[in-house]
DNA sequence: CGTATCCTAAGACAACTGTCGTCACGTCGT
DNA sequence: ACGACGTGACGACAGTTGTCTTAGGATACG
């Protein structure tokens, strides 16, 4: 049978991230944190998301309060790994560093992230293989 | 009437990848293209996925010969720039930083590329503002 | 208890995607 | 001239996404 793998569209992308932002949430409270952030969604919809969410087994709900509370059953880092993934794969021939160096080459980093990249890098090539004997 | 972005869904992208692969291509041609890669799609599809893409307006086509001939009408960096701010700014705060950091937290580098990263740190912070007089 | 509220469940619906089937048409070899 | 064949236009159809309406059940409060 073969289920097709878990996507998360956008509009359910932005619900998620209320949660991850608010640990856990109503279906209320999410519609209210969406509005703050400009989206005008009815009740229903953020609902139907919340659900789609559920079913795909991206986020749990549990009902001791009155109304369902939801939470997330992924981390944010999570799906940053699967979007990434998937973009080097379809536009970067699978090479991460060619996405990093269009990056780099596109948008200057700010102090703060430039050393932090070359702490990065210098750890990267001063010890080829820590693990080995 | 606001025309809603264009979109260039993942198996539209397939077939744009052979053109700017061929630089141009008869759906026949496409099709061949993409069975060696293992996508074993039919005539029909090919031609839909054309059509799509031109109607964007993302290839154009031309009938000089006995078949269609397409072309890209955009770059593979164009489409690259799109999907990536787009991921940015749902995934990483609108920080492209935050997504150099990531990959290279998780994916090391090869030589190479770490130079190349390296000689634009240089650059980048050697001289913050070339064009200021 | 009666009713104003809030909640969930169900389903509707158009647009977009993924994938084809076909039919009519021009072309090419014989 | 004729038939085999490649081509493109048209359209179909199910599944996904974006968004909402509404009916019906639980709750709370006078």
């Amino acid at each position: 049978m073969a289920k097709r793998p878990v996507t998360i569209p956008d509009s359910e992308l932005d619900v998620l991230k209320v949660l991850w932002d608010r640990e856990k949430a109503t279906v209320r409270e999410v519609l209210e944190s969406l509005r703050l952030v400009g989206r005008e969604w009815s009740y229903a919809t953020v609902a139907t998301l919340l659900d789609r969410l559920e079913t795909k087994g991206v986020v749990t709900s549990d009902r001791s309060e009155l109304a369902f509370v939801y939470r997330p059953a992924i981390t944010a880092h999570e799906v940053q790994q699967k979007r990434v993934k998937s973009l080097v794969e379809k536009l970067y021939q699978g090479e991460p560093g060619l996405l990093v160096l269009h990056l780099l080459k596109s948008h200057p980093l700010d102090a703060k992230q430039a050393s932090e990249v070359r702490a990065i890098l210098d750890d990267m090539t001063k010890m080829p293989d820590p693990n080995n004997a």
